[in-house]
DNA sequence: AGCACGCCGACT
DNA sequence: GTCGGCGTGCTC
């Protein structure tokens, strides 16, 4: 069965066809209900890799809480899967229908609106409804079944069967003497355990001998709630606690000090306090709070609490005053908020303009008219220091979800979100799924982060655009803020459908930093030629080993400034480790992974070289493995190796390097910021999560190590994103009374982009930048998927790829059909990899629905197939091409 | 995806 | 008979 009604034209690309209707694309037509129609039936999404849905009879005693929406278990093939009610079909052509399991929710857990909005991110991401719908839930609540092994043989009995099988069946044995050794264990255990690939049919055959039993049991994942005390304030008999309050003798100051406390509060206009407040306020133990417990004067209420972190103490002010261009901006949208009709606007903000007073003043205007907000922002910004300024406006009515909260604790969030706890939720990509109702604001922060696009697994939806999306559902305004924002964004808000808002000026009239260009090449010459002088003639040979120092004079000589005055440094490096590349000068050969097709890269600390696509170790070769030369050579440098230089140059300084490896640790990178901004460290090296949401006011020197690294990737967008990083990591300087100055080093110094970056310009680049794409047809003039083929053989690989080619070529549709070819990086983890990119002119094909339609059929048709050792991935609007 | 089922070949 | 490997087809 069709998940969507057939024939129809498949959704539109909203924020290009911003009036579509193809949302209605589930109905039942009045001509069918006839009298005999069935109601006994429910579809059902399950999170498999199947695009379709499946029927199942609902038991009478299931009748009334097999509601759409609601989540189900069901038995599916040999195993248990949680799926979830997305229909009641009329009629089924299915001949034999199970009945559903269990129905797990009293209420459904997934409104008619984010249903829709799941519908619309199946289509448009060619994604599974049921996995578009697991994302879209915590983690752990669409598990399914695994199969739990035990043994209930005698002991006698048990030995017996280990030594008669002891010879004839090896692999038995190893799995009884598991079981006896463990007790219960799962089939995936065994498997890992005992690296049995086919374990199922050897647990098969034990279970008809009566070796073992099995058991297919879904796990249950979710922790229990957290509870907490509460007294609530309205039930507190006032006269009888006047009453013993006069009653206690005067040596019990601590009971008459929290009868006191109490007193005053009943008459305030709070209704509750928890029990734990009150104590902590009124300063005494729990030992006094006993007696009025049991004597029921201070009555107790248990209730679900979400698991709150501590986010420390509220800096800031509650209020905040808007200067005037920030004043005006809120009123636009304010008003439209008032509307209550869907509008999206982009907020392009200059670091530093202010932009996060805007969000939260708009967030208050929304709340205040009783309507609810969604802020998403890029993980990797969301420190404390930006909760903290949330929470401090917000205090309980602002929920924040992030990647360092366990499961129970999100799951509680959510939980608490669905009952409508919560005006607001913060969080990262996955927030866009909050279960809040009545929503009425969307705030996408640094709008362009690649990071809302999910690229690694299905749906692999863009954040951004299902936060606008969801916008049109629900008559939201969706605000994008950035202050360099996508060329997609930027041209939908110079054409119209989006609305334009600029914030030019940094707050408190701080200045834009000073940004200069080094040029390394210049560089290079400079020191290799002071190098030479300083070398007396007969040394002269080693100077074939030169190697150029990772910072430029000018740079040393700025850090050095900035140490004696003790003021803050930055330094962006985009690249880990110590050496990217290990080569032999003499033949050419270069270490690379070997399950990949990429170069190892050399880890100081463990003396390693590692691969950072499949996480591979090894040695580094001492001799060159093709032509036994002895002159491997390290090149290029990661942050390990800049601060191996930085170490070197200043070493009184303290440096904080900041990137994968040293805040893999749970709380890392909040402690490495923590004390960075306090003054305990001089320099902050890193990677580019130095450049994402920090606010130093004592950083008055970026530095950018090389510019280069990202600028010439093979990628479209590769311009973009230097652009973006450089911009977003100069608004690191400067941001208060102390001017900024930025240093970027690089081999092409004329480069546009780093022109405009130095220019503060954002739009002669978007110009510049907009000719470059118009030129090769790349998004926002087409738009583009990336089909993929993955798989352990190449050629089959290749001619799955080539296949699938001739089948869009022959459907003879108006969209360009780049490849087959072989991918930027051939092979990861061991697969091969072969790309065809499909780019549909916007003036062509405007909807896109000519090259939906073609790939869908192509897809059905490569899945018909069957023989399928070669996996296809479909991403729509890939971040990137490689 | 996850698993069953069938078939083959090696080993015993 | 046991076990591993591989291709193919299905899940309401």
């Amino acid at each position: 069965m069709s998940m969507f009604g057939a024939g129809l034209v498949p959704p539109l690309p909203f924020h290009l066809a911003p009036h579509s209707s193809i949302l209605d694309i589930h109905f039942v037509s009045p001509s069918s209900s006839q009298k005999d129609d069935r109601n006994d039936l429910a579809e059902v999404a399950l999170p498999v890799a199947v695009d379709q849905t499946f029927t199942y009879l609902i038991p009478p005693e299931l009748s009334t809480s097999a509601a759409i929406g609601a989540r189900v278990t069901v038995s599916f093939g040999r195993k248990y899967a949680t799926g979830m009610i997305v229909g009641h079909p009329v009629s089924t052509t299915v001949p034999s229908l199970k009945p559903l399991h269990d129905v797990l929710d009293a209420h459904p857990v997934v409104s008619g609106e984010l249903l829709r909005l799941a519908r619309w991110i199946a289509e448009y991401y060619f994604a599974p409804l049921g996995e578009v719908l697991k994302a879209a839930l915590p983690q752990g609540m669409a598990a399914s079944s695994k199969r739990i092994v035990r043994t209930q043989l005698h002991p006698d009995a048990f030995e017996e069967a280990v030594s008669s099988l002891a010879t004839s069946a090896p692999r038995r044995v190893e799995i009884l003497r598991l079981l006896q050794n463990e007790g219960e264990v799962t089939s995936q255990e065994i498997q890992k355990k005992l690296r049995i690939k086919s374990v199922h049919g050897m647990l098969n055959e034990m279970e008809r001998q009566g070796l073992i039993e099995t058991d297919e049991v879904i796990p249950r994942p979710l922790t229990k709630p957290k509870m907490k005390e509460f007294v609530p304030l309205q039930r507190i008999d006032k006269e009888r606690l006047s009453f013993e309050m006069l009653a206690l003798p005067p040596r019990r100051k601590k009971a008459q000090h929290l009868l006191g406390v109490l007193q005053e509060l009943t008459g305030s206009d709070r209704s509750e306090i928890g029990l734990s407040e009150l104590l902590k306020f009124s300063g005494v133990s729990s030992a006094t709070m006993k007696p009025f417990r049991e004597s029921g004067l201070i009555p107790i209420v248990h209730r679900e609490v979400p698991r709150t972190t501590d986010y420390g103490i509220e800096e800031e002010t509650r209020t905040i005053t808007l200067n005037n261009v920030q004043e005006s901006i809120l009123t636009t949208i304010t008003a439209r908020i008032e509307q209550a009709t869907a509008h999206t606007f982009l907020l392009h903000g200059v670091t530093g303009s202010g932009k996060t007073q805007v969000y939260i003043e708009a967030i208050r205007q929304c709340v205040q008219r009783g309507r609810t907000a969604i802020v998403l922002v890029p993980e990797i910004s969301l420190t404390p220091q930006t909760v903290r300024r949330f929470k401090s406006h917000f205090g309980e009515s602002v929920a924040v979800v992030h990647s360092r909260m366990s499961l129970g604790e999100r799951h509680d969030v959510w939980r608490q979100t669905l009952r409508g706890a919560f005006d607001i939720v913060i969080g990262p990509r996955s927030a866009i799924f909050s279960p809040l109702k009545n929503l009425g604001l969307i705030v996408v922060d640094e709008e362009h982060e690649s990071s809302y696009k999910q690229y690694d697994s299905t749906p692999r939806y863009n954040a951004r655009d299902v936060a606008i999306m969801r916008g049109n559902l629900n008559n939201a305004v969706v605000v994008l803020g950035s202050a360099t924002p996508s060329a997609e964004s930027f041209a939908n808000a110079t054409s119209g459908k989006f609305t334009l808002l600029e914030m030019p000026f940094r707050i408190d009239s701080a200045e834009m930093p000073d940004i200069s260009i080094v040029d390394m090449t210049e560089e290079r010459k400079k020191s290799y030629q002071r190098l030479k002088e300083s070398l007396p003639e007969e040394q002269r040979g080693r100077l074939r080993d030169f190697q150029q120092p990772s910072l430029s004079e000018i740079l040393q000589q700025k850090i050095e400034d900035r140490l004696s005055r003790k003021e803050g440094i930055i330094l962006l490096q985009n690249r880990r480790g110590f050496a990217p590349f290990v080569e032999c000068p003499d033949c050419g050969y270069a270490e690379s992974c070997d399950n990949c097709n990429v170069t190892l890269t050399y880890h100081l600390a463990k003396k390693h070289l590692r691969c950072h696509y499949c996480g591979h170790i090894r040695a580094p070769h001492n001799v060159c493995p093709q032509c036994k030369g002895l002159n491997l050579k390290m090149h290029g440098a990661g942050t390990q190796k800049v601060e191996q230089d930085l170490a070197k140059y200043f070493p009184q300084a303290k440096i904080l390097r900041m990137d994968l490896d040293t805040t893999s640790r749970k709380g890392a990178h909040d402690r490495m910021l923590k004390k960075f901004g306090e003054g305990s460290a001089d320099i902050l090296l890193g990677t580019q999560m130095v450049a994402k949401g920090l606010d130093f006011a004592r950083v008055t020197l970026v530095g950018v190590i090389s510019a280069d690294t990202q600028m010439l990737l093979p990628d479209f967008r590769s311009s973009e994103q230097t652009f973006q990083l450089l911009t977003q990591v100069s608004g690191r300087a400067g941001r208060s009374t102390l001017k900024g100055e930025v240093i970027i080093q690089t081999h092409q110094p004329n480069h546009y982009t780093l022109q405009h970056v130095v220019d503060h310009d954002f739009r002669t680049f978007y110009e510049q930048e907009m000719a470059e794409r118009k030129e090769l047809d790349y998004p926002p003039f087409s738009r583009l998927v990336l089909v993929e083929f993955k798989g352990l053989k190449e050629d089959q690989v290749r001619q799955q790829a080539e296949s699938f080619a001739r089948m869009l070529k022959t459907a003879n549709g108006t969209f360009t059909i780049l490849g087959p070819a072989p991918a930027v990086i051939g092979k990861i983890k061991s697969q091969y990899r072969w790309h065809i990119i499909l780019k549909a002119l916007k003036s062509t094909d405007p909807s896109g629905g000519n090259l939906r339609s073609v790939l869908r059929k192509a897809v059905r048709a490569f899945h018909d197939r069957k023989k399928n050792a070669v996996r296809l991935i479909i991403d729509v609007d890939p971040v990137g091409l490689m």
